[in-house]
DNA sequence: GGATACATGTAATGAGTTACATGATTCC
DNA sequence: GGAATCATGTAACTCATTACATGTATCC
């Protein structure tokens, strides 16, 4: 169901697309928040249109079909982002590893942070440029929402490594 | 391959239990950072034993199969967290709807952003109390980096609802 | 003419969720 | 005797990833 809620809002936020526009924003700034690739997004517009929530205009230059959203479409959306309870289930990689780092040696342990810290040190310093950026309008929450996670991961790997010399 | 390293980590720290220990501590702290439940964690076990990373002492009451890690499971572990590359895949619904905010009228992306602000509020509580108890050993440092994330989505929300007040 | 980008799909596999199904022990 | 908890599994389905497969338009 996310996958089709976001392609409904890329769809009503940023125009007609095709499948391909489509992958190619989910590779970009989304990516960051729900990665698809194309072979997930093609079977799923195309069940989306047999539902009524998108309209095709087929026959562009090589075979392109551009979609748009819906009246239904857009009410879909709505309803799910006003009327459904989001799921909250986490599934970050690196917070299993900072689950798991009491079982290795504390050299290996900070190592392993170290990493981390890097990585979203760097992630924080180009959600930055996004949302220096201003409100230009799609990805602008979402993307000072990545930023003080990032930060709030690299911090925490700082303190890490602090708490693991001290053993 | 992460929910394997997850079994793995929890026989190497608790020493050893069965499918059905494993799916309680899989609901009590691992939640917050990896789910998993009882319909995918036996059938895992299973394999694992026939790839030699964990013994079996059958036989216990009520059929109760007891799970111990092995030196090759160790081995498993210790190489998954030191020599392999985490995938940082980030799947947050919360993050998905806040790219999709601007898609509401301000005063439902308002609302929607307070209801976040109010479950991770709540959630920052809870985990600042796992992590008051202290380095009793597994789930420290998650529980830590869990706060941190945890604040780190309040303060978003918060500031997410001034920004929209504003509009 | 060749490389690159545009453009769409399917197949196989793996991961995860929900529902169904069963039975043993313990506690009251 | 009945309820709760312990204990294990399978089946059906949905969701996601990787690999395979093909063809068109544009740029140089």
């Amino acid at each position: 169901m996310s996958l089709r809620m976001a392609l409904l809002g890329l769809l009503a936020s940023a125009g007609p697309g095709s499948g391909y526009d489509l992958a190619r924003e989910f590779s970009g700034s989304l990516n960051q928040v729900w990665a698809a690739g194309h072979s997930q997004i093609y079977p799923e517009l195309t069940r989306m249109a047999e539902a009524g929530l998108v309209d095709v205009a087929p026959d562009g230059p090589r075979g392109r079909r551009s979609y748009s959203i819906t009246d239904a479409g857009r009410e879909d959306l709505r309803t799910w982002l006003t009327r459904t309870e989001p799921s909250r289930a986490v599934r970050s990689e690196t917070a299993l590893r900072a689950f798991l780092l009491p079982v290795l040696e504390p050299e290996q342990a900070a190592d392993l942070v170290r990493r981390e810290l890097e990585v979203f040190h760097q992630r924080a310093a180009e959600l930055a440029k996004i949302v220096d950026r201003g409100r230009d309008g799609f990805g602008y929450y979402a993307a000072e929402l990545g930023l003080r996670q990032a930060k709030a991961i690299s911090e925490w790997a700082q303190w890490a490594a602090d708490e693991l010399k001290g053993e």
